[in-house]
DNA sequence: AACTATTGATAAAG
DNA sequence: TCTTTATCAATAGTT
């Protein structure tokens, strides 16, 4: 439709088909649009000069991503394999350095526990604390190499911040069962 | 192009959309190809009918695909759909789960160390990590709680939520100060 | 960019 | 649906 019939091939002069290019992409999109409006249909396009321009068109009401959405459970292609695929990858990845980092854990997660449970009363919680501090005192003959672990391995932070170590009693003290 | 002029809106006969739909379709495509032949450029066309039904045209040496992928370098739009958000979430979940764990191991290196100094030999610890436990059990009045805890231990308010009132201890125990 | 002669697309009919 | 055909629309080449 023009001046003479034309070949469809590649346009070599440079000009004409960056003027041919200008020309039929508004004829495509308003094609695309046409439909859309005429048959109710939902379109979208997208479109690369060989510049490596962008354009694109898309339905009112919708958007590419709703689209491309609709297309992959109709098609069941899918689009993003390589986005998904290093996701994927990255997920893996992460949740190794997870299970090293737990199975690390593990010898403190008993210890951790009576922090955890609340059925714990703050007393007892000071008693037990107290008690197992003492037995470090025991075992290591001296205060002044647990008391780093100590505080650590605690973990409990406002606990350890007001466990004063002024606080230390005779090295016999009732147990829990010898009370009852 | 036709019998008649018409107007660009949604044709009401059933029949006569459907019938539009197809020519213009086929239209659509064509003129997709041969901008892509003629002008050297990338095109991606997807269209749904009313129906639902999908069509696509993509040029050739090129697929959908990668045509998004460029799309998407291209215009910093995102098309993600659902599965990438979730992926997305789950990563940023497990990171989370990987910080928090890093911030509990940081104590038992640091005991490491201690270990590595020389300052407590295994044995020791050992044994005292025996007698904690011991105490742990008496104190709790039992180990069928602690594997429960044992498992959660990393989200720790759930957990404290869900842990059961079944094991308490009785409210009165010696405190500290009358010991004495 | 506009113009316009021509071809191309397609609405309606068969 | 498919084909036909009369018309309108798109656009190649020109200015």
């Amino acid at each position: 439709m023009g001046r003479g019939k034309i070949e469809i091939r590649r346009i070599e002069n440079s000009t004409n088909r960056q003027v041919t290019f200008s020309k039929r992409r508004a004829g495509l999109v308003k094609k695309a649009r046409e439909i859309g409006v005429l048959c109710d249909a939902e379109v979208g396009v997208v479109i690369f000069s060989s510049g490596g321009k962008l354009y694109d068109y898309c339905s009112p009401r919708t958007s590419l991503s709703r689209i491309l959405e609709k297309y992959q459970t109709n098609s069941g292609k899918i689009l993003w394999d390589e986005k998904h695929k290093s996701l994927s990858a990255e997920i893996d990845r992460v949740k190794k350095e997870n299970d090293n980092m737990q199975i690390q854990l593990r010898p403190m997660e008993h210890w951790r526990m009576h922090k955890k449970n609340g059925e714990m009363l703050e007393d007892e919680h000071k008693l037990l604390s107290f008690r197992r501090h003492q037995q470090d005192v025991e075992l290591s003959g001296g205060m002044r190499e647990l008391e780093i672990g100590y505080h650590q391995v605690q973990h409990d932070r406002e606990f350890t911040a007001q466990m004063p170590f002024t606080f230390r009693v005779q090295p016999s003290h009732p147990n829990l069962q010898d009370d009852q």
